[in-house]
DNA sequence: GGGCAGTTCTACTTCATGTAGAAACTATCC
DNA sequence: GGATAGTTTCTACATGAAGTAGAACTGCCC
């Protein structure tokens, strides 16, 4: 139940970067945007998507757990459900959990973290 | 570039499971085992798929690097390129890597490990 | 009551995956 | 040397997810 299409990532990065409820027109407009930044200087133009298509990733979204909206205002307001964080947090630990040898999991993982994050875990869980 | 389907899934697990190369046909009786055993009692025909199948799944698994095969041998034996340990932590470390505060994941991370695990990985921290 | 912003329905396209027959290849037995 | 059986590759179809958006419905304001 984890994988999103590449729109669908692109409407959560939005979600959880500027973390207010957006409505779907801002985040058409924000996604416009973004595109055009991305393919720098000149040449390729910026997707400019039907609001109806953000509102049909919105949905599915939602559908997945992922998004939450305010149907009492008039134009509806979206925000992610969880942070960027815990939701990968979260993803994470999916992974894990599929496998029979979690010990052996995490022993390859941390194996192959950066100096800083092995420090943070330290600390982490030298608190504990 | 990490989601299975179902099959894919089965024949890897099966895979690194019995961790000898094995050829399509093996795989295809062990499908049907499996699938068999999971289903307890009765009822429910386990699957007898076609080894075309099997053959089909383990071209796309090789095409997506997560297996191997010898050539020469006739009936061509399959192996998974990278135990599941190691397939496991590296998807993790794909997750984590898609998050820009890597550390605030982290925090998250350990924060929902169980005892257990927290306690190997402190041991592989080196604070124990 | 007509228009307009917003929302839901419906629909089409493309791509991954499950599934397998048809065709091509190869060793082998008479 | 050609028929035969086991293997592999090609080609193909079905289903479901995701991108994309028009058509149709719903309320509200003038």
């Amino acid at each position: 139940m984890a994988s999103l299409g590449e729109l669908e990532r692109a409407v959560m990065d939005l979600l959880w970067a500027g973390h207010e409820a957006a409505t779907a027109n801002t985040l058409r407009d924000l996604l416009a945007q973004s595109t055009r930044a991305e393919n720098g200087t000149a040449g390729h133009v910026g997707k400019d998507l039907a609001v109806t298509t953000v509102l049909t990733v919105l949905s599915r979204l939602e559908r997945k757990g992922l998004v939450e909206r305010e149907r009492g205002t008039r134009p509806h307001r979206y925000q992610a459900v969880s942070s960027r964080e815990d939701h990968t947090a979260e993803l994470m630990h999916e992974v894990l959990g599929s496998a029979p040898d979690r010990e052996a999991v995490l022993a390859r993982f941390i194996g192959s973290v950066t100096d800083t994050e092995a420090e943070t875990l330290r600390k982490l869980l030298g608190l504990s």
